[in-house]
Formats: C-alpha cells, sequence, structure tokens
DNA sequence: GCGATGATGAACT
DNA sequence: GTTCATCATCGCA
C-alpha cells in the first residue's frame, strides 16, 4: 500500500471528506504495534458558515490546529470521556477539517480488544470516541503531521460513487441540516447512532 | 431491540 | 453555569 503524501489533504474539505472513505489509516507506536483501519464513515467541518465547526467564530487556543497545514491531525476531548480525531483540510491559514467518524478494523485487532476491553469486532471503532481509543490516538497526536512515521494514510481505490452515502452530520445542534456526513453504504461498521429524533432538553440532574 | 440518561472535563457566555 | 462533533448501561417491551 501506498502512503498518502502532504498533497491529498490540500484540499477543500467536503471533497476530502468523501476522498478519505476506503482509505487505512495507521498508527505505529512507539512500541512498535500497529494498528491500521479502514476510514467508512466521516464528516466535514467547515471555519466558514458552519456554526457546528469549533473554529466558525475565529482561531482559539483548543482549535489552532484546525488552521494549520493539512494533513495534521486536530484532536480534541469531548464530553469528559473521548479523544475525537479528525484530519485538517485546506491550505494552510484556512479552517477545515474532516471528523473520522468510524472505521473497519484491519489491523492490531488484539491491541484494539486489549484498550477496548472486551467487545465484538463490529464495536471496536464504531463511533468517533471508539475508534480513537482503539487505534490509541490522544493528546499526544494533536497536531501530528500524517506525513511523519508516527500516523499516515494508505491509499485505497476510490469508492464508486453509488457506495458513498450522504446524510446530515450527527450529534451537533448548530447547522444541523448541513448534508456533510460521508459514509459507505451498507458497511456494518459505520455508527449506528440515529440522525432523526434530536431528543428535546437534556435534562441535568439538579439536585445531584 | 430500543430509547432515555448519567458520566465527566474543558471551552465558552 | 451551560453546552457539547460521545459511549455504555439501564429499564422497558
Amino acid at each position: 500500500m501506498k502512503k498518502l503524501g502532504a498533497e491529498f489533504y490540500e484540499a477543500p474539505t467536503l471533497v476530502l471528506a468523501e476522498r478519505l472513505l476506503g482509505k487505512i489509516f495507521v498508527h505505529r507506536e512507539a512500541s512498535g504495534r500497529v494498528t491500521r483501519g479502514r476510514i467508512v464513515e466521516t464528516e466535514a467541518y467547515l471555519g466558514e458558515g458552519d456554526e457546528a465547526c469549533h473554529a466558525w467564530r475565529g482561531m482559539t487556543e483548543r482549535n489552532r490546529a484546525m488552521f494549520g497545514p493539512p494533513g495534521t491531525l486536530y484532536i480534541y476531548f469531548a464530553y469528559g470521556c473521548h479523544y475525537l480525531a479528525n484530519i485538517v483540510s485546506e491550505p494552510e491559514g484556512v479552517a477545515g477539517a474532516v471528523l473520522l467518524r468510524a472505521m473497519e478494523p484491519v489491523e492490531g485487532v488484539e491491541w484494539m480488544r486489549e484498550r477496548r476491553r472486551k467487545v465484538d469486532e463490529r464495536a471496536l471503532m464504531s463511533g468517533p470516541g471508539k475508534l480513537t481509543e482503539a487505534l490509541g490516538l490522544g493528546p499526544a497526536h494533536y497536531g501530528e503531521s500524517l506525513s511523519g512515521e508516527i500516523c499516515w494514510l494508505e491509499d485505497a481505490p476510490d469508492l464508486p460513487p453509488e457506495l458513498i452515502g450522504a446524510s446530515p452530520r450527527i450529534g451537533i445542534s448548530r447547522s444541523a441540516a448541513l448534508p456533510w456526513r460521508r459514509f459507505v453504504t451498507g458497511s456494518p461498521h459505520v455508527s449506528k447512532t440515529q440522525i432523526g429524533a434530536p431528543s428535546k432538553k437534556r435534562k441535568k440532574g439538579i439536585g445531584k
């Protein structure tokens, strides 16, 4: 498999979101353990005109990686429980990134199971928080370049258009109508979370 | 099988 | 204080 070069990532975010489907994400730890996953679900986040994007109001300490060079990782901590990984797109200076939402385990399933604790293979990477845990990605990889020796992508044939599905993004409330989610139609490894029913207001426990 | 909810931390108003 | 680009679990069917 051929490692994708930096030029692959310098593309409009929505275009990159589609091109990433089918590609192989690789993480090689210092210990030598290698894990590979095939990307089957993504979401595009743009700095301009997208209120769900962390960078829509400008650069902050947290989101500065989204303005950086394309082909780097933007990783952040969400909900107090999970790290989510994005691949930065667009030319340097323009905010944009593609959220990795789901993958199909390809190699290193044993390490994934160890990190995720006994779960069936379908649940190993079928969600953005799950796949970062399975791959062993975390804050240490913030801003990491995909042209380096730790994380990278390997090429794979582009998917035929009829296999690429589109829908609104999941789990957001601002700019929720934009159909910027992309996924491999029929893949059992796509996250199952449903988009419809935006459960009204999350009730916060008052007296705890 | 399915929907609702707590956990838990950091950024933002 | 409120809001999250979430996940696992519990309760009900």
